[in-house]
DNA sequence: TACAAGCCATGCCTTTTGGGTATGCTCTGA
DNA sequence: TCAGAGCATACCCAAAAGGCATGGCTTGTA
């Protein structure tokens, strides 16, 4: 009993006669004839009673022609899963963000453009700082993210330079700096500081520290804060002023000034987008080749 | 994709290697290797991450593996039933039988031995009377009953005598015929008869009415009882004495007496086998075979 | 009544497909 | 470095499926 014996024994029951059947089925009659009784005999069933004016079904038939049915519609179905599957047209994908960029337009915009492309994808989206993120791409939990790489990636990781940022000077809208920006960093050594702690993203923080040490410069620290919004709210109050990544504009609170300077956008803050090289999940290379394309059209149009 | 490749690919994916599944399905790995390409171009996807060590699964194809058990599950479940459906071993047989024979000991045997024979098939008996079991025999709500058949059986149907009966005499066992069985049947004719009405089966009274007139003989009628079972208990009360068929010795209350008369015995009452020659269920072949086997049975053993 | 048409079954032939053997390539582990 | 395991490819053969012609049977019709 195969599919093509079932696809010609419903066609014979729909069409109520093998020779219609035939037609139907582009194939001649004593084909047919045949793999009925081929059918017939596998199952050891008699499925048609057979009369000079034609055929009619027997009750074992009729229970089998409801199951046949069922059976190659199942068959439909799973044909039909399995391509959109190895297409990645359908399937799940589920990335790490940092929390910092969850709102920088260049990711938005690729994640609702994945979404737009392939609206039957489960696109599931974490937010992640880079520590977590490496830690979940490497035992599979993510299949990509949006995170702080340091130089040396592991080799099952692929990474590319997503979006371009570095380091800016926050302060006070209030603040007198806003009306008389520094030139160096130097200059703020008198300056309060609201910082982070190192525990919670050790990849940002030494990476924030090392380009310190490396202008020089040991930030006076009054104040912690748990994450880049608090420290931004705590700078709104006036309680200190900061040096953080560009993007942090877009999670910023009211009431915050980002200043420019020469040194910090020398201190490369870039996001990039990396995955595990390991995972072939089609969906997971559809949102790649979304990304990469997105960060093509960026260079394009930049 | 059929159920070759299904079955092909699932041993695959549980033996871990094309060569592996190959000497479990005796099947060499070059016709594997084939089919599983086969397959995947059929579903335009890839289901194998092959290197020089072996193969390991795609998300597609895990996906595809559990489908694909699925399928090949279902498609064992469907030849089974449709192959114990064919052979009568599971099915539904519904069958008449005469209110008055449902107790006589020939028919529960072969209503018990069929159940037994045949634990599988859904055996539905419906206590009905001669006429509507003719009408039920013909529209096809039963497929087979024990009735007082005509003697002209219409050509869709078959019928064979099931159970040799005839008339015999009922009385009140406090009766006086009880000791001084009657000879004739004229002898009666200044007792009180209870008798049935016409209208609850035409088929059983027009006969057993033809008989008494063939015999000459008219019942002075002072009661009358809806059924058998009703006419014996008035009976059984000493209002009338009653001529029913022998095997309602079975259902009789206690109380009545039944005598045996040389001009009833000719009277015959025999029960039928009757089935429907348009229906071919296998399970109804069962019975049927099963119901002439246990009368010859009988006859062997008479 | 005879005949045409429709239907299924069978026989014969061709094409397609599936499987077997031999062999090559690659990687791994001793 | 070499043996072994595993997958892919090439080539051949056998089995299966399909097409065509035909025959038997029934039904409807002239």
């Amino acid at each position: 009993m195969d599919f093509r014996q079932l696809r010609y024994f419903v066609a014979i029951v729909e069409e109520g006669s093998i020779s219609a059947a035939g037609r139907r089925v582009h194939i001649a009659q004593p084909a047919l004839t045949r793999q009925i009784h081929a059918l017939e005999t596998a199952l050891g069933v008699s499925l048609f009673e057979r009369g000079a004016k034609g055929i009619a079904l027997t009750v074992t038939g009729k229970a089998l022609y409801e199951e046949a049915k069922q059976l190659l519609e199942d068959r439909e179905r799973v044909m039909a899963r399995i391509s959109s599957l190895g297409q990645g047209v359908i399937g799940k994908v589920t990335v790490g963000v940092t929390v910092a960029h969850l709102w920088v337009p260049e990711i938005k915009q690729v994640l609702s453009g994945f979404r737009e492309r392939y609206p039957q994808v489960a696109l599931e989206v974490f937010p992640l700082l880079s520590g977590p993120q490496s830690e979940k791409l490497k035992d599979g939990t993510i299949d990509a993210g949006f995170l702080y790489m340091a130089d040396n990636s592991p080799d099952y990781l692929r990474a590319r330079m997503f979006h371009k940022d570095n380091l800016v000077l926050a302060v006070s809208e209030h603040s007198p700096l806003v009306g008389a920006p520094p030139d160096k960093v130097a200059q703020l050594s008198q300056y309060n500081f609201v910082w982070g702690p190192r525990s919670s993203s050790p990849v940002y923080y030494d990476r924030l520290l090392a380009y310190m040490h490396q202008l020089g410069f040991y930030p006076r620290v009054v104040q912690i804060g748990a994450d880049n919004v608090t420290i931004l709210s705590l700078v709104a109050a006036g309680l200190g002023i900061s040096i953080v990544p560009g993007d942090c504009k877009w999670i910023s609170p009211p009431g915050v000034s980002f200043i420019d300077m020469p040194e910090l956008a020398q201190c490369d803050m870039s996001v990039s987008f990396a995955w595990n090289t390991h995972n072939h999940s089609p969906a997971l290379q559809n949102f790649i080749n979304t990304v990469l394309e997105c960060g093509q059209d960026a260079n394009v149009g930049s």
